[in-house]
DNA sequence: CTGAAAGCGCTAACAA
DNA sequence: TTGTTAGCGCTTTCAG
């Protein structure tokens, strides 16, 4: 705390002061350069002077500042994340995940809400980049599905990752979780209940995800050797009130289903409002599902059984890679990345009904 | 768009540049001083100068870095903004909000999720700020009201604004919305639809905003020349649950309420939910009112009528507050500024039942 | 009204 | 293994 507080000159505590390289240098007897040898952990720098600089550093609680580094290097340690998805809890997310991969990696995280009112997206990404001095650029969807926005971006010449990309997975460096995989977990988890029937809410028409994941249903419904009934699908749109629909669809059926799996925690919600509303205890008499993880899913009530998307892991991946490739380890850099998803079981699921 | 993706020199676009003021300088044909004070809006420049260094900036479409700005003057136009509110959806919005007013003001927002692990909270600002040579820091909600925090802010003699205090309003520069005002106008949303018995439901107890939600409550009862009923009153939490139990409580009772107003919107996705499993049509049968305008109030169903916090501007005036303070405007910067709420109609509520 | 020169904290050659 | 020097793009004196 001293240092950090330490008054400038004279009585009065005037303005708090960060130390800077030369204080370091000062302190541990040393030219600047070798402080500077120390803080980016270059070679030729025998152990005893390393030792005593790192102790300057640590006493003086030095940090090299990005602004006076981003001068100098043709570098600028700014990384950006831009944002253009409707959903705040997921562009939250991917936030902080981004945020603490660059802070952990002396770079500075650059958020810039994506300006749709000025020109195209394209156009308003090479302004982001360009004016902003960003070293790269981490790209979520429904941006990174953007052809024009991918072929400024890969015009610019700067590196850049894509989150969850739906098409296109050659271009850039790309991050993404297996929807499919996970949507066959979740299957798997409602047959292993002794579930036959299960219903399966698809999201918005036309969009990657909501594929992905309708594959990976007929994947766990093949597995345990279940035939697919189209019957039991109904076309939602990612909205609570599709899930509302679709859920008094489902369960008006003749034979209507033990189990629902909405593939959004949003529509999860509607059926649970759905069964409520004809009187079905959740689980009881119904097991539901969602997908996602959204804050609401653990609140709802039950709670609510779904997929958990490593989002903020994600994001941070998405940063490490450009920051890789900033530092010339290209493979590593490159390589796009795959994360696993989570089945986070709580108390929407259950054993199918005692007929 | 020339300018921005203009050759670097040779045949291949190499790289591309920004416009440095020397750029300007040269194509205007002045010195980079003179660029400086037109950038600066700096007095003692000719109108004809102004114009010829003006119209070289826009050709080159030239902004000054903020790194080498930060490097020579004793400021970084860098604003913090703590992050600590468990709910996404308003850090998201704060953040909005908050970059907007800085990137409109020539400062770059920095985001700073509080590192709970390390130290104290007000030992970890402190960190934040001189570390990151942060020139001010926006505090939000609990962040501002925690007397630690609050005492550490001022010794660091750096400018602060708190998003909604529930305490000491006369410390930092302060920006809130009126909770008693916006409750009180709920409630007569209520009473004017011919509602008397009206159901409350409190947020977390304890909280600063809990209570000037029911003393809104009460002034609207009051205004009617209703008299107030404690049994009409239930204690929740801010959550789902707690809004689903308190539901079902003011709906067994004898005499229920014929509206419920949640003082969130979270209780209130509660209430629906109660309402719905006794079989009550909201808002044919009942009506449901909540607070805090969450991103879910138009996607629940019915869509929520509810309160809605200007949360993003609020966020843009405590990052103006700070800016206008180190500009010099002092009188400007540290009246704290209330802002209006909005009160939206949407369809959870309804005339009264006809009996 | 305008400009030259010094310097911010740091990095990148290049010496020693 | 270490240090010296020259910048980076900008602001800030201080002279014209």
């Amino acid at each position: 705390m001293a240092s950090v507080l330490q008054p400038q000159r004279g009585l009065r505590m005037r303005t708090v002061r960060r130390s800077t390289i030369t204080d370091v240098a000062k302190l541990a007897e040393v030219s600047i350069k070798t402080v500077s040898r120390v803080v980016r952990r270059e070679p030729n720098v025998s152990e005893r002077t390393r030792v005593a600089v790192q102790a300057a550093i640590d006493e003086l609680n030095y940090r090299p500042t990005i602004s006076a580094r981003s001068t100098t290097s043709a570098r600028s340690f700014l990384l950006g994340l831009v944002f253009d998805n409707p959903n705040p809890s997921y562009s939250f997310e991917l936030l902080r995940g981004a945020q603490r991969a660059a802070k952990e990696n002396g770079y500075q995280l650059v958020f810039e809400p994506l300006d749709r009112s000025r020109a195209t997206p394209a156009e308003s990404m090479t302004q982001l980049i360009v004016q902003g001095n960003l070293e790269g650029m981490i790209v979520p969807p429904p941006l990174c599905d953007d052809p024009d926005v991918l072929s400024a971006m890969s015009k610019l010449n700067r590196p850049f990752a894509r989150i969850a990309p739906g098409r296109e997975p050659s271009l850039g460096f790309c991050v993404s979780m297996d929807d499919r995989g996970a949507a066959e977990a979740m299957t798997r988890h409602l047959v292993d209940h002794g579930h036959t029937r299960i219903g399966f809410i698809m999201g918005r028409e036309g969009t990657a995800t909501t594929q992905a994941r309708l594959h990976g249903y007929k994947d766990g419904l093949q597995g345990a050797g279940i035939a697919f009934d189209e019957e039991l699908t109904c076309q939602g749109a990612f909205t609570i009130r599709s899930g509302v629909e679709c859920g008094e669809h489902l369960l008006s059926l003749d034979d209507r289903p033990t189990a629902i799996f909405a593939s959004n925690d949003d529509m999860a919600a509607g059926v649970l409002m759905a069964a409520h509303r004809v009187g079905l205890e959740v689980p009881r008499d119904l097991s539901v599902a969602g997908f996602d993880d959204a804050e609401t899913a653990s609140a709802m009530w039950p709670p609510l059984t779904t997929i958990r998307q490593p989002v903020a892991d994600m994001a941070a991946a998405a940063a490490e890679g450009i920051i890789d490739h900033q530092r010339g380890n290209r493979e590593n850099g490159l390589d796009n990345v795959q994360l696993d998803y989570e089945l986070i079981v709580r108390e929407s699921t259950g054993p199918v009904p005692e007929v």
